[in-house]
DNA sequence: GTAACTGCAAACGCTTTGCACTCCC
DNA sequence: GGGAGTGCAAAGCGTTTGCAGTTAC
């Protein structure tokens, strides 16, 4: 998704396009691990020196709720947010806590054999993997 | 799990047998839904009296680390426990938060297919899926 | 007897809220 | 021009910590 998306999806949305909601969604979109909300202010906060916490938790919710992304809660207490809302895996290092995202090819048509069995309509899901990336189990 | 495979576990893992930690292990392993840590309290304290929510976190922790519980993370900032660390799916209502376990015949089999396609080794998983329960599709 | 555990209260950290100021439309 | 959005600081809330008193072993 390129900037002139974001701001359609904005304008579709009925929602103001501003500097800091374009910042926090360009620079989620460029993301493929999953930052948190203080890792997208210390990121955020060299070029938009006046940005403020507040308004990033706020742009998130907003983020969330336009569907751009999904919230991910860890038992630490932090929220993770994912710009990657289709089905797929969240590769989770239990050491260093790097999230990674994962798509085995035939991913999608053995979830559906899964949900099959139900009479639920899925709204969404979350799967997860923990595991020891490569960087941690070199320093072991 | 009985109380006695309960106390078995405690004293192979060297921690000592209290009522506090008890009274925690056996009312998880009674509940199908997953309690958070305020539920769990406001539960034991009408039997236990002086329980405090500070030894149920410190026992929280503990049992995880012994590996009878799993806790879940949410967005709302919440934890979730769950003494069902075998291969399963939580159902969770995006409504009423409720969270029931869901077992689908041949999940294993599919889900070995999923992650026999990467040559990572899994430590664990987690598998979300979000929907509507009955209840509070009917009160819509 | 003593090391581990409990209960309490204070501290902590992440997130939300309220409000005056500012900016998009 | 006006309502929506921002930035700041204070409040909120679930969780953790420290410590004196208590209990399991």
């Amino acid at each position: 998704m390129d900037e002139q998306e974001l701001i359609d999806l904005f304008r579709k949305n009925g929602i103001k396009v501003t500097t800091q909601r374009l910042a926090v969604g360009k620079y989620l979109l460029s993301r493929d691990d999953h930052p948190s909300a203080e890792q997208i202010y210390e990121s955020l906060t060299k070029e938009y020196p006046t940005i403020s916490l507040g308004t990033i938790y706020k742009t998130l919710h907003l983020l969330k709720d336009i569907g751009l992304i999904q919230e991910l809660g860890f038992n630490e207490g932090s929220i993770r947010y994912d710009p990657n809302t289709e089905l797929h895996i969240n590769m989770i290092c239990t050491k260093c806590n790097q999230i990674r995202d994962y798509k085995p090819d035939n991913l999608k048509e053995l979830w559906e054999k899964i949900i099959s069995q139900t009479d639920f309509k899925p709204k969404g899901q979350r799967i997860d993997i923990y595991y020891e990336c490569k960087n941690c189990q070199n320093e072991s």
